[in-house]
DNA sequence: GTCTATAAGACGATAGAC
DNA sequence: GTCTATCGTCTTATAGAC
């Protein structure tokens, strides 16, 4: 019943089986990596959260820091180009679009607990490790490239001056991003969801005071 | 010669040569964690780099943890309440008053090299260790509370509305200067000295305009 | 007070059974 | 493709020499 032709392979190849099995070692790695740390961490550890040994383990990676590229590469891949593609393509007042973007950094915030203390162990494996410090401040430049980037177009369709440090800003946008992120970890009390619109909407007004407002 | 009086006692006492050892193991320590990180870090490697051996080590500390929680403490007993005291006590106006908290956080996050490494390090074991995890968002509190007292004394001397949310300000200034520090440990280029200045700058300049301008 | 030697265990990684 | 058994290394911590 269950089986309606035992001819058949089964439901899962081979292929998909190994590629299910990966999936579930990068979860658990996930897990276990933000719960104990990188040196921390044992590939025994991983391989039982995932409900494998570590003969699974090492038949899908070459190794305990194998594993730990394979999830900061994958972390790191999208999510910022995402966030900036949700917030940058629209026709909504710029209000709207500040708030916009308030609100889809607490939600990722929010989505993933282990956000913040995952960040801190790449982080602090980056610094140690010079090929990952040199990718690490390579993405970090693209990031607030596109934000500058963004910023700028607001600006223009705001008609504002030209002469605003968009470089400066994103960096302060992202840095204070990373601070409230960690802070709100820390205790979720001390940083309530309508702080980060708060902060950005602070330093937006100073700028207009700076460079201006809408002509 | 060089010993005069061969009766009396040598230069250094038992207590302080026992003091002047724990102190060589404490900076080695702080040198050890910064590079290898807490779990990574052997008590061998602490002691070889102080210059003794694990025996002495172990005669001065319970252990490793013991060794790492001396760190933490002394590490943040001071700091945040000097750098408060500094820019706190002052006739100067009000601009001078800003560009002298951020000079003072540049040269914070300046003299000490291993100063965000280490913090990520306190933080992310904190976050592993409820004990700590409240002491530390305790003392984030308190920190922040002394910061807002400070910023409220600022306002007052302007003659400015009082109704500034002087502790989200504060959290916020907090946020920002964490997020920099790491940021220019990435790439010092990225985070210019006057980075902070501006960013202080603009937000002040936004609360102007939302809570009106000096009386 | 510090060092040397050593105990007892966890670790990453590999080889071969199934 | 995954599991079990095992090797060699490194770990924390202790005991006794000096």
């Amino acid at each position: 019943m269950t089986e309606p032709d035992p001819g058949t392979p089964p439901r899962l190849s081979r292929k998909e089986a190994k590629a299910r099995t990966r999936e579930l070692l990068l979860d658990a790695a996930t897990r276990v990596f933000a719960r104990k740390g990188y040196a921390g961490a044992s590939v025994d550890d991983i391989a039982e959260a995932a409900g494998f040994t570590i003969g699974a383990l090492y038949s899908n990676f070459s190794g305990k820091e194998d594993l730990f590229i394979e999830l900061l590469s994958a972390r790191s891949s999208t999510r910022m180009a995402d966030a900036l593609a949700i917030v940058g393509d629209s026709d909504a007042p710029i209000e709207q679009r500040r708030s916009r973007l308030a609100d889809h950094l607490v939600e990722v915030a929010a989505q993933d607990a282990d956000l913040a203390v995952l960040e801190a162990e790449f982080w602090l494996y980056a610094m140690r490790k010079p090929d990952f410090h040199e990718r690490l401040t390579a993405q970090f430049r693209e990031n607030r490239d596109s934000l500058a980037a963004l910023l700028a177009d607001w600006a223009q369709d705001q008609g504002r001056s030209g002469a605003i440090p968009f470089e400066g800003l994103s960096t302060i946008l992202l840095a204070l991003f990373q601070g409230l992120v960690k802070l709100r970890r820390t205790d979720p009390a001390l940083v309530p969801d309508d702080l980060y619109a708060t902060a950005i909407r602070w330093l937006f007004a100073g700028l207009t005071a700076e460079y201006g407002r809408d002509s």
